[in-house]
DNA sequence: AACAACATGGTACGGTCGTATCACGAAGAA
DNA sequence: TTCTTCGTGATACGACCGTACCATGTTGTT
């Protein structure tokens, strides 16, 4: 074997520079050109390392879901060694909202492969399409297990509540992208709801 | 003048038939070709009748809008001569899911425009972006007029359940768009809500 | 040293897209 | 009737895009 060079290393450099231009100019906007330009390499290279722009963008959308899970990571890392339900859930939306130009790019780009799978059944068959299924369930599990501990209103439908914070967080985050709303009153309007969510246990039905 | 021709019809058709093809195919793969296909015309006269792609975009979004308010309109008509506010409030929020094929064009289209805009100054410089502050500002009102006689709780902002309201039934048209979620698990939640908003304005708060 | 497998560059091809150009029929105005 | 303006068609142009092809180093193996 020659030269020998790590093909895993390239791919990413090329998905990411990907990620780059589509975050800059649209996802619609990308050409190979385009993609090769930004990577600092030719058009021939992202043909060799991916052999069509289909497969492109199908590397692109899981190396943009990896990247999103480590931020996501890091922001729970940073919230404390052992941080309650609520600051845990805190961090999993708060690190949804496009606050700095990475994260406008998560969403930016998220929203497009998501608006392009309705009417691309070749992007429909991805991977990423059942990630919000597993935010899903890991906030429907942190609120029961803040129940169960008292910690959030036991009379709350912890799925229910799971999916609307989720539903809502995602809409202001396009929000914020496009200029309507200021992260500030996106985070306020979260706020709102957790604080209706945990603390008070201790008030009963009146029934 | 020679053969007068209604201009406005024309136009109207031909921005319907865009509509038609970008529900089908996208908004990103429509080309005036398409375009003129679907509206059973010429090339020529779609660019004759639009000068250049980007006006023809234009068009069509506004176009769009029209059609959205008045089926909204005919919603709320349908709901009754004199309905309550949850009823109107409910109508509101129901049209905007994605139930049927007319309706899925709608929620399609709207949140590609809206995608598209964060990148295209020009769309973004559109009408139709301040549209959902209409919502908002209706749906406000709404949930204050039934605070004042009593229908919902008094204790909820109602500026901020709008908000919430109006973005958990975006991102759940979007879910039911593509696929994750049946139409009846998004009504389930938006209902979950106005349960809690309103019927309760006999429990005061116990501090 | 020679060869084979790999990595990379340059460039060309076919297709499509938005737009522009040329041409012609049709109808009210003079 | 003649003319001017409007509506419509067919087609061409230039650009760009994804892909394919051809060539050439480069490096490890035999």
């Amino acid at each position: 074997m020659p030269k020998r060079v790590d093909h895993e290393e390239r791919r990413t450099q090329i998905a990411e520079a990907l990620i780059q231009v589509a975050g800059r100019r649209g996802l619609h906007a990308v050409g190979m050109r385009d993609v090769a330009a930004e990577a600092g390499v030719s058009l021939r290279l992202v043909q060799y390392y991916f052999q069509t722009k289909e497969r492109l963008l199908f590397h692109g959308v899981q190396h943009l879901t990896g990247r999103f899970t480590a931020r996501v990571g890091a922001r729970l890392a940073a919230a404390g060694p052992n941080p309650g339900p609520r600051a845990t859930i805190e961090a999993l939306l708060l690190a949804s909202l496009p606050t700095d130009e990475e994260s406008r790019t998560f969403h930016l780009l998220y929203s497009s492969y998501s608006i392009l799978s309705v009417t691309d059944e070749a992007l429909a068959a991805q991977p990423f399409i059942d990630n919000p299924d597993a935010a899903e369930n890991a906030l429907t599990e942190l609120l029961k297990q803040a129940q169960a501990t008292g910690l959030a209103d036991a009379h709350i439908d912890a799925d229910t509540e799971a999916i609307s914070l989720l539903a809502m967080t995602a809409t202001m985050g396009t929000s914020i992208l496009v200029g309507q709303r200021t992260p500030e009153s996106a985070i306020a309007v979260l706020h709102h709801h957790l604080d209706r969510i945990f603390n008070g246990g201790q008030t009963p039905l009146p029934t």
